[in-house]
DNA sequence: CATTTAAGAGAGCACTGCTCTTGCTTTGGA
DNA sequence: TCCAAAGCAAGAGCAGTGCTCTCTTAAATG
């Protein structure tokens, strides 16, 4: 697919390109609340409504960039993973992916805020998003999976309802891993994303100063609640 | 302060509830970006102009609803810790108000996302919301000390440069806490929330489903991870 | 009672998302 | 090759927004 269409064709995924460029450069600048479409086109040089060919609504536009931001981040925690894949610990490994998803968020407030913050929308995000969304659980999901194929700590046994949650995420992720590990993991993934946040939107402020070193230490306190045992 | 005023003074006063009133149900209705103060003046009868002599701006009313809303968790972290205090174990306690906290947020969305979701105004939060924004963490706090003050599981010990973090914040809010037990609070605080925004903002869906058992074992790790005992 | 003060009403500015109609250009089939 | 069909840009226009003025009226103060 994407074979050489004809010249219209190539000028509408350039176009595309370029609106979602300048919607992400003000996303950056001022906020998802403050982007508007009109001052997209004004500053591409086109009128409001041609943008209308592209786009349909502002939110169908926010939502694209929600995807790429989705995106964004599941490779950075790809990237990481990938970076120390064969060398480190699995411990080692989950921090490096935890620091790279802080980092990755710390550099791009306004499209983690996107992603990571209140629901901006009509409150129903498109099921388009799912999978990019899942891109650093299944990073996380992948390095629990290969310490607990050798030895790890199992995490406290949850209650019989929890874990036929457990199961069926299990049974949909990673069959080969314990369902209490796999209802830790999920815990662990919306506890790092709570870390990421309160540091992202100012939580922190006047509060924690060694931002760098404190979330060191809870990443790795993370790593202990699935059952990766810390290196020695 | 607040004697009997004439009659304008306390007119003043009611119309200025009415506001915020019918722009927190406006706010609970769609959300923040879709607050209008245009709307809540006409649904109170008046021109819109003549709001401002209540509020000097749209984010002026929102701050006041930010204020107002870290009021209300912080209220009801309190009565859920008060409810409890003599009789139950300080694990209980601390499950109990994390329970209170959830159970606001997911009565309140809207208002939950106006604190703890991306920040809505131009980026910096006014001085007015620093003091009720940390009601919930003082309680979490004072649980600690309460567990501290007899026997508690010490949680790692971070290294030095955070523990000077720790000494800080353990004289600002519990000097009879250890800075390792502060840092790992804060840690515990941020993951809380990771936990609440998760389900709160919808990243649940299709996830966890048994939610109530899911959190109820997330805070009692939480509760673990700063050193409170679990009972037997 | 006179005067200062506060509040509401209304018009208006600059902006927003979005729709509709009008022309122009590229495209693909006869 | 020509022609209809489709895609695209432009402009006007609608309803709504935050916010700022001016004007008038009602209350509070001296």
């Amino acid at each position: 697919m994407s074979t050489v269409q004809g010249a219209r064709a190539r000028a509408r995924v350039e176009v595309t390109a370029a609106i979602k460029d300048e919607a992400r450069r003000q996303l950056a600048a001022d906020g998802a609340a403050k982007l508007s479409l009109r001052a997209v086109a004004r500053e591409l040089g086109m009128v409001s409504s041609a943008l209308y060919r592209y786009f349909p609504s502002r939110d169908e536009l926010l939502t694209a960039l929600i995807v790429d931001a989705y995106d964004a981040v599941g490779e950075a925690a790809e990237d990481a993973l990938a970076k120390q894949r064969t060398a480190a610990s699995p411990t080692a490994r989950w921090i490096a992916v935890c620091r790279a998803v802080r980092a990755w968020a710390l550099a791009h407030p306004h499209e983690y805020a996107l992603i990571y913050g209140s629901p901006v929308p009509g409150y129903t995000a498109p099921e388009t998003t799912n999978v990019p969304a899942s891109r650093v659980g299944l990073v996380l999901i992948s390095i629990a999976r290969d310490a607990h194929l050798g030895k790890g700590v199992a995490p406290p046994k949850p209650p019989a309802r929890l874990l036929v949650d457990g199961e069926r995420m299990a049974a949909d992720f990673a069959p080969d891993l314990p369902p209490a590990v796999v209802v830790a993991l999920v815990a662990a993934w919306a506890q790092l994303f709570g870390l990421i946040s309160f540091e992202a939107f100012g939580q922190f402020h006047r509060v924690v100063e060694e931002r760098d070193a404190f979330f060191a230490q809870a990443a790795e306190q993370l790593a202990r609640s699935v059952g990766l045992v810390l290196p020695a």
